[in-house]
RNA sequence: GCGGAUGUGGUGAAAUUGGUAUACACGCCAGACUUAGGAUCUGGUGCUUUACGGCGUGGAGGUUCGAGUCCUCUCAUCCGCACCA
């Protein structure tokens, strides 16, 4: 009988099906284990990719649930968004009817990977039941004034036709169609993400050890908290008159309060308000308005990538502490979202500074005493700082702050690089923004029990425009408050926003999902996930939002969970020839053709054996025969088995190669739980079984075979789940699969050790001693059997590492 | 520029507290069985040397009886952030 991947396949996939193997228990009472996988966007098909990831996500699943715990492994889709009505746009499908034959196909795949996800817990993001709670979730944030809509200078893509996050513009690119993003001011819907700011940052502790550091690191540098100084300039009389006295004073931040008296001009970002009202009112020379107006259309990233550039407004402001006139200019590198727009300039102390001010003979002043050469940007003493001269900068900075706060000119600050989220997509297939705009009423939320609002399904998607703004009635609504006509919002939610609930989704009892979005007592029990496997592109986006839902979710009372994701695993990209596999290179490997040739068994086999999780995986077809090799190599060694229970085994009386068989076994036993619970590098694991598969094979004594297969099924059962389950079915009726077995010590028992003898250094002879010998006798055999390499030498330093070696260090008489 | 990571055979990769470097697999070579083999099995396979031996974990130092592992410096590659005041 040869192995048939595919009869077995079926046939196991059927039963667990049949048996409803993997679902967990409604109540409380076991221990729990909740292993997830990141969902997939149902593209169409699966890639390698998602067979790594869920490969990896199974036999972590898998074997917890040996361990008797109660194990969610749950599958879903992450449903909406734009390839759906770029489907509809190419091929004129229904982004729905897309949407859903898609996750019917790839269900399919999925099952056919012998996948032990929970059925019963399954759903696609766009579903409306799934709508109707999110809806529900971000009417309770802007309550809360978490959600706030308001017109900003927003990313905009011209390919997607859509708003973007600043997460998601990679290089000054779209990050889904790589399109060159455009600034467009336009209103929109923010979550205040900054709100929570500082609790992103601070529970970032909690992770170490659990996430991969650069992660973290990533997340740090990504909220970027600074903390300084925020003042205001007051403007000269002149220039408040210049400004027809529509302004008194504007604020800035620096981090660098100590270098105050160093200031030599102030700059503003071209989108400042006092810029703009100096460009308007025809204060400035056209040229230069004209110019200022070039630099407010760039981006931010092609202001990066420009060389400084500003001008002289014609104003000057007062310098707080020693009422000095200073220049005010405006500056390209002046960003105006962040710190209020304007900054102080030092350039004695600040490269951007100082590159501005000899660009445009500005006067540096050196306030910090170091270096040969400025800018100096180290630390130094204050020079020239009045009260505070010959200070260190560490400890002016909080005397400064102080006495900023004392005078009542300032205040110590926090600033984050975070922007706050913009959730506004002007796109049809997303989760429709529950508001509506009533001329007497304003800005209003939809009444909670008028939700979900769902979609309409008569819709045209030609690409122009928004499918939403453009129905004939959708829109149309009445008020919630005044019941009197008013108008729909028309845009949709960032799908960011699906993908930051729907581990509590899985969590809560699909019996409950009518009645509740978070089932508080649920999601306390399931989350946080425990393990947690997902690409490192979410290092940001997905992630961080996803921590921050937690957190808000948790304060509107959903829960008590503080982070979402106890533990991750960032897998490696698959690779072929070294380059990520992608349709567009045609270097991409199908996951059904594989598993149609060799099984899912292979498939799972060789994805976890060619390199451990965290690094990326190096396609190669001959790997996969290996793979392929070895699982026929276990099918056709059933035929050693000859009982069908766990033996009985007399050590002393085995011969060597059956003794080293059984310590090969038991390594590989021991290996497990390092590997599932601490290392996951399940690719020494497999290797360990194909060793000790190595060592039975070079024995025969069949009570060793019969314990080496009981072991081995039961240690890969979690791998490739469909070949040992049908052998551990005909061989022990599943009994060795129930759970981990106990390492026996005394396999590892030697009556001999081998020593090596170093000698000098170097590795000279082998000697075999029995266990019992003593150090003397060790050393004594050592010396007699390495005689050669002694004479002439001057034993200086004599080393016995018991049961391993012998190092004798010498040097010549 | 800042931050993080990684450098080990022809290839993917192993290596508790510092203790026999290259496990396991791919590839390659030889052999067996075969009409045949891209099937299966057995053996070999770091470099160098006729051999004894010598040299080998990106490079250079250091600590140690002993370093892939610890310390210092350095080079290369990859990833993230990139005027955040």
């Amino acid at each position: 009988m040869s192995y048939n991947p595919s009869e077995i396949e079926a046939k196991w996939q059927q039963k667990w099906d049949d048996e409803k193997a993997f679902e967990p228990d409604d109540g409380y009472e076991r221990k729990k284990k909740y292993i997830l996988s990141m969902f997939p966007f149902p593209s169409g098909r699966l890639h390698m990719g998602h067979v790594r990831n869920y490969a990896i996500g199974d036999a972590f699943a898998r074997y917890y649930r040996k361990q008797n715990l109660n194990v969610l492994h749950p599958i879903g889709w992450d449903a909406f968004g734009m390839p759906a009505e770029n489907a509809a746009i190419k091929h004129g499908r229904h982004p729905k009817e897309w949407t859903y034959s898609n996750i019917d196909y790839m269900r399919k795949e999925l099952n056919t990977l012998g996948l032990s996800f929970s059925k019963t817990r399954e759903f696609a993001t766009c579903d409306v039941l799934y709508t109707k709670w999110e809806q529900e979730f971000i009417i309770k944030m802007f309550e809360q004034k978490l959600l706030y809509r308001e017109s900003t200078t927003v990313n905009w893509c011209e390919s997607c036709h859509t708003v973007l996050a600043n997460e998601q513009v990679e290089e000054g690119c779209c990050w889904r169609c790589d399109n060159a993003v455009q600034l467009k001011e336009m209103p929109g819907y923010y979550l205040d993400i900054i709100k929570y700011a500082d609790e992103l940052l601070g529970d970032l502790k909690l992770l170490e050890g659990k996430w991969p550091s650069q992660v973290l690191t990533m997340q740090n540098n990504w909220i970027g908290k600074s903390q300084g100084l925020e003042f205001s300039f007051e403007l000269s009389a002149s220039s408040k008159e210049k400004l027809g006295g529509h302004f008194e004073r504007y604020t800035v931040f620096t981090t660098r309060p100590d270098t105050i008296y160093g200031v030599t001009y102030s700059a503003l970002a071209a989108e400042h308000p006092i810029t703009k009202y100096l460009c308007d009112n025809a204060l400035l020379d056209e040229e230069i308005v004209a110019k200022i107006g070039v630099i407010a259309n760039m981006t931010e990233r092609e202001r990066a990538q420009a060389d400084k550039e500003g001008y002289a407004l014609g104003i000057t402001v007062i310098h707080p502490l020693t009422g000095e006139e200073i220049p005010v200019w405006t500056a390209n590198f002046v960003l105006a979202s962040y710190g209020g727009g304007a900054v102080m300039a030092v350039p004695a102390h600040d490269e951007r500074d100082f590159e501005f001010a000899s660009k445009y003979a500005l006067p540096v002043k050196r306030v910090i005493s170091g270096g040969e050469s400025l800018p100096y940007t180290l630390e130094g003493a204050l020079i020239d700082s009045a009260a505070f001269t010959g200070l260190g900068n560490y400890e002016s900075k909080a005397k400064i702050i102080g006495m900023f706060e004392e005078a009542g000119f300032g205040k110590g600050t926090t600033n984050y690089r975070l922007r706050n989220w913009g959730v506004s997509r002007q796109r049809y297939w997303g989760a429709p923004i529950p508001f509506v705009h009533c001329k007497h009423c304003g800005l209003v939320p939809e009444r909670v029990e008028n939700l979900p609002i769902a979609l309409p399904e008569d819709v045209e998607i030609t690409g122009e425009g928004n499918p939403l703004e453009n129905h004939p009635t959708w829109k149309h609504c009445t008020c919630p408050v005044c019941g009197k006509e008013a108008i729909r919002e028309t845009d949709t939610l960032d799908t960011f926003v699906q993908s930051s609930w729907y581990q509590f989704r899985y969590a809560t009892h699909p019996n409950k999902w009518n009645t509740t979005g978070i089932d508080k007592e649920d999601a306390n029990y399931w989350l946080g996930v425990d393990q947690y496997i997902g690409g490192i592109e979410h290092a940001i986006l997905h992630l961080l939002y996803a921590r921050f839902f937690t957190k808000v979710l948790r304060d509107l009372g959903y829960h008590n969970i503080d982070e979402p994701f106890e533990n991750l695993l960032t897998q490696g990209m698959v690779l072929m020839d070294g380059a990520k596999m992608s349709k567009s290179k045609g270097n991409t490997v199908d996951p059904d053709a594989l598993v149609e040739k060799y099984g899912a068994d292979t498939a799972r086999l060789f994805t976890l054996f060619a390199a451990p999780p965290a690094k990326e995986l190096e396609w190669n077809d001959s790997a996969v025969e290996g793979a392929f090799r070895f699982i026929k190599r276990l099918y056709d060694r059933q035929a050693k088995v000859t009982q069908s229970t766990l033996p009985q085994i007399e050590q002393a009386a085995l011969s060597k190669e059956s003794k080293l068989a059984r310590v090969k076994v038991y390594e590989a036993l021991q290996k497990s739980s390092d590997v599932y619970e601490k290392s996951f590098s399940f690719n020494t694991l497999i290797a360990a079984c194909m060793e000790a598969l190595n060592a039975l094979d070079k024995q025969d004594n069949a009570l060793v075979w019969t314990e080496g297969m009981y072991i081995m099924l039961n240690l890969l059962e979690p791998i490739i789940p469909h070949v040992t389950t049908e052998l551990s079915e005909v061989l022990f009726a599943r009994k060795n699969l129930q759970r981990i077995l106990e390492v026996k010590e005394e396999v590892f028992v030697q009556e001999n050790f081998v020593y090596v003898v170093m000698i000098g250094g170097k590795k000279r002879v082998e000697i075999e001693m029995a266990a019992s010998a003593a150090q003397e006798e060790v050393l004594a055999a050592a010396k007699e059997a390495g005689a050669k390499w002694l004479e002439g030498m001057t034993i200086l330093k004599e080393v016995v590492v018991p049961g391993k070696l012998v190092n004798l260090a010498v040097k010549p008489n």
